[in-house]
RNA sequence: GCCCCCAUCGUCUAAUGGCUAGGACGCCAGGUUUUCAUCCUGGUAAUAGGAGUUCGAUCCUCCUUGGGGGCACCA
């Protein structure tokens, strides 16, 4: 017997995702791929007091969750807007659902309605904490005969459905973690659906993952404990429950809980710092689990392909974002020139230089290993592509030299005639530094202030590949000129 | 109060009832390189504490401590 996996990914819309959420649908996404599974997007939005809403200027909840996904490649195949066989995928359009099920384990006798208030019940929870019992049992709806119950109902109380759970252990399997069992006295009788109507969260994802067929659910441990309520409802249903894998919990780095309401951890802060999306992904799927090798730069495919649930350990992790920049840096590094520059794009301010795409690509194609966020390249280009000024006092005693002016005129004409690689350019400028008086370091800054107007910085080959032939022989030509001006004197 | 989960370098992790507890990030040092960066090499640093089982425990059991989660008409 074959199964066909079918994860789900199921947040409430109550904001952005942080690193957190984002690693539990990255695992989601990546078991379903891996296996030529579905990979289902859910919201659940049944509270509608915490739901984010949207308005012209504010993306909704749902909207921001979209956009995070879609940033990291993990492309829902059923999802609340694009629908799919087991729609809707919005929690509060599925009320019929969840009325309909309740029906039936009303009819099975599974379930019954409960008169009381919440302030009852919740009197009744302290009381019994305060003794020391479980909370959350009470028998005076439960037991109700059904003369009482008929009566009861005709005068049209508000009720709400409550499950009836037995004393006796419930037992579920967690694949990480093996059988767990917990005492029926221990949970009470839970609600399914509240007096108003709307389904509560075990029930409405309970009867979401049954009804949607969902093979396995992974998702955070803090979920471990609703488990148990969930396979009671599973038992009501006679049907079989799915497979259930608890992943340990992020926190930030630190060790201070991950908050949606704290900015600085949403997954689109770490977008608009420039981090590589595979990089992100690449690390998230890092935490708590590792491959087998060792290994632990894996672009997507590789990911996909190595991904294996029985690996992933028990502990709760911190972000390490040093870590997660260094991978930013080794994906930015495999990944093409003619893509990376798309990249890079939306994070240059050309305010204070001027290239065209082909600057831009020649640059990604020497330039990509000094940055690791797609955000260095702003600095890296600017130092390059910005008109250097020549001015500074430093710059004149380097360069106002006759030595120097000799060199940068040589490596003028040499460069002239040279077929313009960088490897080619770096080779020529070497052998003009063996023929100079000047040492290698006097040689290298003094071309290189004359091409950037800065001591530090790239390979000279590198410099002149990306600034290009001609941008690169008028810099020489204008350092020529400027120390001339500015000495005021014939040096040669 | 009761219930559940967890515990290896600063961080992410590997390992087996038995080699010097391995790797990665970071940090430090050295090397390559014209400088910065990259890259290479080396170093730094851990089995929370206490009992028990065993010839032998990081690993198995119990306790303590610490951390996390739950006991909702929140998700």
């Amino acid at each position: 017997m074959t199964t066909t996996i079918r994860t789900r990914f199921a947040p409430s819309p109550t904001g952005a995702l942080h690193l957190g959420n984002a690693r539990t649908a990255a695992l989601n996404w990546l078991y379903a791929r891996k296996y030529k599974g579905t990979f289902v997007l859910r919201l659940e939005d049944t509270d509608i007091e915490r739901n984010l809403q949207g308005d012209g200027s504010r993306p909704s909840g749902e909207e921001l969750i979209i956009e995070a996904l879609d940033w990291l490649g993990l492309h829902p195949d059923e999802a609340p807007s694009t629908g799919g066989p087991f729609g809707p995928y919005r929690q509060s359009e599925r009320a019929n659902h969840y009325a309909n099920q309740a029906e039936q384990l009303l009819a099975s006798g599974h379930a019954f309605r409960c008169y009381c208030s919440p302030e009852e019940l919740d009197a009744h929870r302290k009381e019994a904490i305060a003794i020391g019992d479980p909370p959350g049992r009470d028998t005076k709806c439960r037991d109700r005969s059904p003369e009482e119950k008929t009566l009861t109902q005709a005068k049209g109380q508000p009720a709400s459905i409550r499950l009836r759970v037995e004393s006796g252990p419930v037992y579920f399997e967690d694949q990480l973690k093996g059988g767990l069992s917990i005492d029926g006295d221990d949970l009470g009788d839970m609600i399914l659906v509240r007096s108003d109507g709307r389904a509560t969260y075990n029930f409405a994802a309970t009867v979401d993952d049954y009804e949607m067929k969902i093979s396995h659910v992974i998702r955070g441990i803090g979920h471990l404990s609703n488990t148990p309520k969930q396979m009671l409802l599973y038992r009501a249903f006679g049907v079989q429950p799915p497979q259930f894998i608890h992943i340990p919990t992020v926190m930030a780095s630190g060790g201070g809980k991950l908050s949606k309401r704290a900015g600085a951890t949403s997954l689109l802060t770490y977008r608009d710092r420039g981090y590589h999306p595979d990089a992100v992904l690449n690390y998230l799927s890092l935490l708590s689990w590792s491959s087998k090798s060792g290994e632990e730069f894996f672009e997507r495919e590789a990911l996909i392909e190595e991904v294996d649930l029985d690996r992933i350990g028990a502990t709760d992790t911190e972000i390490d974002e040093d870590k997660m920049a260094w991978l930013s840096g080794q994906h930015v590094r495999s990944e093409p020139a003619t893509t990376l520059v798309d990249h890079w794009s939306a994070f240059l301010d050309h305010t204070n230089f001027n290239m065209n795409r082909d600057d831009l690509t020649r640059s990604a194609e020497v330039f990509a290993h000094r940055t690791r966020l797609f955000s260095d390249a702003q600095s890296e280009l600017e130092t390059i592509f910005g008109e250097p000024t020549l001015e500074s006092e430093e710059t004149q005693v380097i360069l106002g030299t006759r030595e120097a002016k000799i060199a940068i005129d040589q490596l003028h004409t040499t460069w002239q005639e040279v077929d313009w690689q960088a490897k080619t350019l770096g080779a020529t400028a070497r052998d003009a530094a063996e023929n100079t008086t000047m040492s290698k370091g006097q040689f290298f800054s003094a071309i290189r202030i004359a091409m950037t107007g800065e001591r530090k910085g790239p390979e000279l080959g590198d410099i002149a590949y990306a600034l290009g032939k001609e941008r690169t022989l008028s810099r020489l030509k204008h350092a020529l000129d400027k120390i001339h001006h500015n000495d005021g004197r014939e040096i040669i």
